[in-house]
DNA sequence: TCTGGGGTCCTAGGACCC
DNA sequence: TCTGGGGTCCTAGGACCC
């Protein structure tokens, strides 16, 4: 029997900011959303003293009277840069591995014999801790979805010292046993609820119920989910690729926003990042969709959901012709006298940058070229010297003000407590020469 | 006053075709 | 006025993940 690992990060932008800063350890941290909106990331002593994931920031104060808090506003260069370190030490040390996201990896350890995989757990997160100083937790297990569930026992019990293995059906029962339901990976809040109201409290109690009862009373998702707990090994590891399917970039505003221009100034950012995004991936799109959303807080305020998709006639991922297209969209999409607090840009119909079908109406080899090269450059000299450094003119967050003078666009972004960029890449900095 | 941002899959129902 | 049945594709909505 073939075995999985997920390796994940505890509290990983906790801990990317508390490499940087030792005297955090201990020490209750959390860091916030993009606009300084509410908590994404607590450190293990928020969590003890009842921060929720989720809690606006400005609830904080008053939720926890007199405590003490480092807060950080969210800094994802340093993240991803932090995340890529460890990623790389863990492929280094599994043949077959796949990202699932920005702080979690799973790996196939076929053919590893079972009295080996506590001790390559073990390894591996000192190893991972010592040369990064990001901790992470360890789950060995049949299938994906029980070594989740092993990962989440080596995080929580200190006895498992990182690595927890589910390596025969005596512990695949008992850690089921102690499971809560909301907890698998694939039952969320939702489904849970709806089984909890059915009488179910663990993992154990949904695995005792008939196939046939779970996929009439829900769908072949929780069929699968219900067989990976039984101990069979069936979520497929493509569902882990990582070529996209859709890439989107969006973003809420510090304020709200009525004018068209300023709007757009957004949009336009946010359809060069999908554009940038893409070709990261050496891919293009065929459909590029916008949306604006009001503030569905304010009630007092009209609503209103704006979005509409184009088809390219060419599929594309030079920023030119992408931030064209949104900002064409935005125009028609745009209704005045609603206050915007939201907009995004997506791109889909995403293919592999080779073999792409190139209409002949539309296609100019010259031009495609051109815009290439230019986006190639404009991206190296982004990477460097951080994202934005270079940006077409209408993607500035300024507008001339009354006598000529540019006046600094009053709705960017908010980051009130942003750590600097320490951790500096060493092959961005040969890329100078 | 202030309330995130990115993805995936499945299903039901409508449009459309023969 | 009567007005079947089956297949496919698309879309919107709802659930999940981090």
């Amino acid at each position: 029997m073939g075995y999985y690992a997920v390796i994940d990060c505890d509290n990983c932008y906790v801990s990317c900011e508390r490499v940087f800063r030792p005297d955090l350890r201990r020490k209750p941290v959390v860091v916030l959303s993009n606009n300084d909106g509410c908590v994404v990331a607590r450190s293990n002593e928020a969590k003890q003293i009842g921060v929720k994931a989720g809690t606006p920031y400005y609830q904080l104060a008053s939720l926890f009277p007199g405590q003490q808090f480092a807060v950080f506003s969210s800094n994802y260069e340093l993240y991803a840069d932090m995340t890529a370190r460890v990623m790389s030490m863990i492929r280094a040390a599994a043949p077959v591995c796949f990202r699932y996201s920005i702080d979690e990896a799973f790996c196939r350890l076929d053919g590893m014999p079972e009295n080996l995989l506590k001790t390559w757990g073990e390894t591996l997160h000192k190893r991972i801790l010592r040369n990064t100083g990001m901790p992470v937790s360890i789950g060995i297990a049949p299938n994906k979805t029980l070594a989740k569930m092993a990962s989440h026992y080596a995080k929580h019990y200190r006895g498992y010292r990182h690595c927890c293995v589910i390596d025969s059906d005596e512990k695949r029962v008992k850690a089921l046993k102690h499971y809560p339901l909301k907890e698998v990976w694939g039952i969320g809040r939702r489904y849970a609820v709806r089984l909890e109201s059915m009488g179910d409290r663990t993992a154990w109690d949904f695995s005792c119920h008939h196939a046939d009862w779970v996929r009439l009373q829900f769908n072949v998702s929780l069929q699968r989910t219900w067989m990976e707990l039984g101990g069979k090994d069936c979520v497929p590891d493509e569902q882990m690729a990582s070529h996209k399917k859709s890439i989107c970039t969006s973003r809420s505003f510090s304020g709200m926003i009525t004018d068209l221009t300023d709007l757009s100034t957004h949009v336009a950012n946010y359809a060069s990042r999908c554009a940038e995004k893409l070709r990261r991936q050496h891919a293009m799109a065929s459909v590029v969709g916008v949306f604006a959303d009001t503030n569905h807080f304010r009630d007092d305020l009209p609503q209103y959901q704006a979005c509409g998709d184009r088809r390219l006639l060419t599929p594309a991922s030079a920023t030119q012709p992408i931030v064209q297209t949104a900002l064409d969209i935005l125009r028609h999409i745009y209704r005045p006298g609603y206050h915007y607090k939201r907009a995004g840009v997506i791109v889909m119909g995403i293919q592999e940058e080779e073999g792409v079908q190139t209409n002949f109406i539309d296609f100019d080899a010259e031009r495609f070229k051109k815009m290439k090269r230019l986006d190639e450059a404009v991206d190296r000299i982004n990477r460097i010297g951080g994202s934005e450094t270079v940006v077409l003119a209408t993607q500035q967050y300024t507008r001339p003000a009354g006598q000529g003078k540019a006046e600094v666009f009053a709705n960017a972004i908010r980051h009130d407590f942003r750590s600097g960029n320490p951790s500096t890449r060493w092959s961005d900095l040969i890329e100078l020469h």
